[in-house]
DNA sequence: CCGTATCCCGCTTGATACTG
DNA sequence: CAGTATCAAGCGGGATACGG
C-alpha cells in the first residue's frame, strides 16, 4: 500500500470495478441472483446449459473474492451451497436493469 | 434469415447484447464518448494510454459494426475522424451511469 | 492523422475425468 | 451435490512495422 491516490483515482477506480465484471459469463452469473434471488450450484448449471463447471466454478470463485457474491455453505449431506449478491453486489442490479433495458431497445 | 424465434427470445438477447460489451476495452471506450462527447482516435490514445492501435481500431469497428458506435470520416488531409454513440448506444448511457455509482460504492 | 499487416505469446476457455 | 484436476486449443491481445 505504499502507492499515494492522485485526485483522478476516481476514473482508475471505474475501470478496476470494470474488470471485476469481465469475463464471459460473470453478468449472465449475476443477471441470474438479480433482485435477491438466491441460486444453488446446480440450479446455475441448468440456467446456463452452455458454462462447463470450470467455469461456473471459477467465476462463481471471483465474484466471490471480489465482494460481489457471497457464498452459503450448508454443512449437510448431501452438500447444499447457496449464492446470492453481497450487499454491495446488490447495488449493481440498476446496473443490470439499465443493461436489460438497453438490450430491449435493440429489436425496435 | 431462416431462423425463427421463439418466445424465450428475449432471454437470449440479454445474452447476445452483453456480448457485445464484451472485450477488455469496449465499455471504458464507451465510458469516454458518454454524455453526447465525441472523440477523434487520436483522442481515445491520449485518454487510455494503455491500449494498442491495433485494439483501438478493432474495438471501435466492433462497436460501429454492431450500431453502438457512429464513425464520421471527414475527407481531409490530414484525415479526420470522429467517433459518438449512435441513439442506441446512447440508451447505454443510464447503465454506464450505474456501473459509475456502484463502482463509488465500493470505497465506502 | 488514422489507421493495417504481420507475427507471436499466453491467458481464457473447453473437454474430460475424477472426488469428498 | 458441488465441486477439482489435468490437458489441450483458440483467440484475445501486445509489439512492431508499414501504408493512404
Amino acid at each position: 500500500m505504499s502507492k499515494l491516490y492522485s485526485p483522478e483515482s476516481a476514473a482508475i477506480g471505474v475501470e478496476q470495478a470494470l474488470r471485476l465484471l469481465e469475463g464471459r459469463w460473470k453478468l449472465i452469473i449475476l443477471f441470474h441472483l438479480f433482485d435477491g434471488k438466491v441460486q444453488r450450484y446446480s440450479n446455475f448449471e441448468k440456467l446456463i446449459p452452455e458454462i462447463s463447471q470450470k467455469m461456473l466454478a471459477q467465476q462463481l470463485r471471483q465474484l466471490e473474492a471480489d465482494g460481489i457474491v457471497s457464498r452459503m455453505v450448508y454443512p449437510q449431506v448431501p452438500p447444499k451451497v447457496e449464492y446470492r449478491l453481497t450487499d454491495w453486489g446488490q447495488a449493481l442490479c440498476p446496473a443490470l436493469d439499465a443493461i436489460l433495458k438497453w438490450a430491449e431497445k435493440r429489436k425496435v
